[in-house]
DNA sequence: CCTAATAGTTAGACAGTCTACATATATTCT
DNA sequence: AGAATATATGTAGACTGTCTAACTATTAGG
């Protein structure tokens, strides 16, 4: 209990519908438990945030049969190719990827996966993703659709800001006044 | 184009409705897209993740009425006592936050926002969430319905592996022996 | 009072990032 | 072919954010 709804707790059928707002905090909540769960992954494999993504990266990649090279991790990644090379030394040195030659450039270093990366995240990672897909196979396809509706707007409001800020922010830092409260002490 | 959906493109009224994997790419690129949002609007205002995190936590109490102190932030962002005093360090040189006296604790450091720091935020994040307020209203009954049944069976999916794993996964952090793979070269 | 617990600070170490420069290979133009 | 330029990666040194451990100040219990 204790959930905080806000409006309609049940949804159920004949029941009020959930306001936006309600929407909006399920997503939250959504997020904030698959960053919990990654981050537990991430603890337990001793990885940082970083690398697991790369190392995620990486897997998808070689299953569509690709061989990356070092830039396109620091593309994907957006960081610079020497934190690139300091981040597959550590792949490397901890038995999760191997550098091999590439075969079309000599300039270049291919990226491999090792059979033991692949188990080691297939056992986390890979289980909640098969449980997320059988729970929403549970839904009806007006369901689904409606779900797709759902995100595509919700998409399309956070990628409307890419385009509209990104300019006025780094201003005044000087004129500070702190809000009226300074109710210090007592 | 190139969007990358699949199976179901519409998702338009009697169409065919869209496939669980087409759900969780959505999903993803929602992630996808909140995450590069938020990275611009940190990147806009010089601050660093853990930072951006706190200010809104911040925020958040402030208007609830309640003045956090230091280890309410080493609570809800999962670090140190050390980091948050050099986290409240950051805030308060930057001007988004200031120290007081805890009224009810000598010992303890009351965190308050500056003006500054809420128009500052307002102006970049919460027109984002206006928009998907207002985006999300345009939802039926039954579509929004349909979403938090959606958004409700993800959660359960992740939070799932919250109770079975978490035990399971510190041990063994020794005898972790590399995969008898080596496959490297071509 | 004395002891233990709690809140915060400081110092020192470490990890991951960056920029700038260095090296090896590829590509292109005469 | 030879030179100039572009590409792919590696290395050095600095910076930032994190941690642990030790320290001060305050509170709570006996």
């Amino acid at each position: 209990m204790s959930r905080y709804e806000a409006s309609g707790y049940w949804y159920g059928e004949g029941q009020s519908a959930p306001e936006a707002v309600d929407l909006l905090n399920l997503m939250r909540r959504y997020r904030d438990a698959e960053r919990k769960m990654r981050a537990q992954t991430r603890g337990s494999m001793g990885m940082n945030e970083t690398d697991m993504t790369a190392l995620r990266f990486l897997l998808r990649e070689h299953r569509k049969g690709e061989v990356p090279r070092q830039r396109d991790f620091a593309e994907e990644l957006g960081i610079s190719n020497a934190s690139v090379s300091a981040l597959i030394d550590r792949l490397c040195r901890d038995g999760y990827a191997e550098r091999i030659m590439h075969p079309a450039d000599r300039r270049s270093v291919g990226i491999v996966p090792t059979r033991y990366s692949d188990t080691e995240v297939r056992e986390t990672l890979q289980q909640m993703h098969e449980r997320m897909m059988s729970a929403v196979d549970g839904l009806s396809a007006d369901e689904r659709r409606a779900a797709a509706k759902f995100l595509h707007a919700l998409i399309a409001s956070v990628e409307w800001n890419e385009h509209d800020l990104g300019q006025s922010a780094q201003r005044d830092h000087e004129l500070r006044d702190v809000p009226g409260s300074k109710l210090a002490s007592s």
